[in-house]
DNA sequence: CGAGTTTTTGAGACCAATCAAGTCTCGTGG
DNA sequence: CCACGAGACTTGATTGGTCTCAAAAACTCG
């Protein structure tokens, strides 16, 4: 297992930051902005399969991803494993860790991922100092809890080809919301063993899940990576309205 | 359908509430608990089966549950429903609405139901003038996000029969954390039709799953309740080590 | 008492898991 | 340059867990 590289020097300031531009994001007050950049202390880059948090760990980090996909997940004593959610730029990634302390999940990059690594011990200041950048961490954590009601209804409630179609419609758009499909033709860097993992199926049914999608033209598999061709298709498969488009937070 | 009582009279002052007083909660600074006491509005009564929230719904209220237990659950367009988690004493119902907007989830009485309303629209001067509150939604919020994680794991990888311990054994434990065994011995009020919705399982398996936990003698069922005999093995059958004891803020 | 839930049980169908190979690609080392 | 192993993806056969359909029993409430 490849492990996270040191932090290495910082590189973006947040005042450049190139997420902040995008207009997905909402706009903030001069001090916050220098707040946060204060509240940086440097980046993190991490490669294909590096783990950044461990479930039980206490010394965990606060970050924002700059750029890259990774993805949360939970393990049973058995070694069976439940991928929670998914991390695209301009997430927090150990929330959980910093406020209640130690980590239940662990974090692991799916793509070459860079990181803004935050003080921890300073996140009462920032809510001391700038509650709006405190109401910006509530709002943020309240999404994340959002997405985690539609993968429970996905879990509980859809058939394994709808589950698959919700999947991968919300991580298209998820990706589209942060730009990702502007620069070239929009891949996701998942494996089947990943989908299986995310949709509480074994990797044979997903396989053939998959496949029927495929036919079916709505997405095509490229080897550890899902284009997706059709996004309204994929959201009549599912029955799923997609995401609201809300300004959402920067930290 | 029943429907929510109107708001009555102010009952139990914050500086007084039989909640405040358990372990289990933290200690407040007389200015923190001051404010909430101004922060709070009224109290809400409703019967079981009432529809506090709806999904779509704008005009979200937050609340806190002073007695009783609640649930809240999605939809799916052809009317399969998930319950996503369960609400009792001590919890905030409503803070999605409150912070991002719209609800996306309705949440229903289990039991007769007593609320602390909150004046939504002063949460900001929360978040402004008492950083320490906006901590504590904040810590409320990455609670609820890991109890999702847990139901999410159990939805993904574990068996029926493991899914249902580990609901049951969830259940107790939060009631018991607030005292619901004290008094009396602990009955869970939902139907199997609820544990049902809960795990993602249809009502007639359902119905064969905890029959097997009835014969090990870990449960009981009654008519519309569940006792547990057996937390211990119920936490064995699910793999689970249960909740963190730690001390959890009240607003 | 009668209507409507809630719980129970059985039978058959179907969806998804497991078992078992087999192909491809890629990187490594002889 | 080729042999080799590790991952990732495919495919078919078989098994088994869960669903649906159907109906009845138990219980609640008005």
């Amino acid at each position: 297992m490849s492990v996270v590289l040191p932090s290495s020097a910082r590189r973006v300031p947040c005042e450049q930051c190139p997420l902040r531009t995008m207009a997905q994001f909402r706009a903030f007050e001069p001090a916050e902005l220098k707040f946060v950049s204060s509240f940086k202390t440097g980046e993190l880059q991490a490669e294909t399969g590096a783990t950044l948090l461990s479930e039980g760990a206490h010394s965990a980090h606060l970050y924002t991803v700059l750029s890259g996909w990774a993805f949360r997940y939970k393990l049973l004593p058995d070694g069976r494993r439940q991928i929670l959610n998914y991390m695209l730029p301009g997430d927090l990634v150990g929330l959980q860790g910093s406020v209640i302390g130690e980590m239940q999940h662990s974090v692991e990059a799916l793509s070459p991922l860079v990181l803004c690594v935050f003080q921890r011990d300073r996140l009462d200041t920032l809510f001391r100092n700038h509650p709006g950048l405190g109401f910006d961490i509530t709002w943020l954590a309240a999404r994340e809890e959002r997405m985690l009601d539609d993968h429970l209804l996905s879990l509980g409630r859809r058939t394994a080809i709808e589950r698959a179609a919700y999947l991968l419609a919300f991580l298209h758009q998820r990706a589209a919301s942060v730009g990702l499909s502007a620069t070239s033709r929009l891949h996701i860097p998942i494996s089947q063993l990943h989908v299986a993992d995310t949709l509480g199926l074994s990797i044979v049914h997903t396989n053939k899940t998959l496949r029927k999608l495929a036919e079916r033209q709505y997405i095509r598999w490229l080897d550890r990576a899902c284009e997706v061709l059709d996004v309204e298709g994929l959201m009549a498969v599912a029955g799923w309205e997609g995401l609201p488009d809300i300004k959402r937070p920067l930290i």
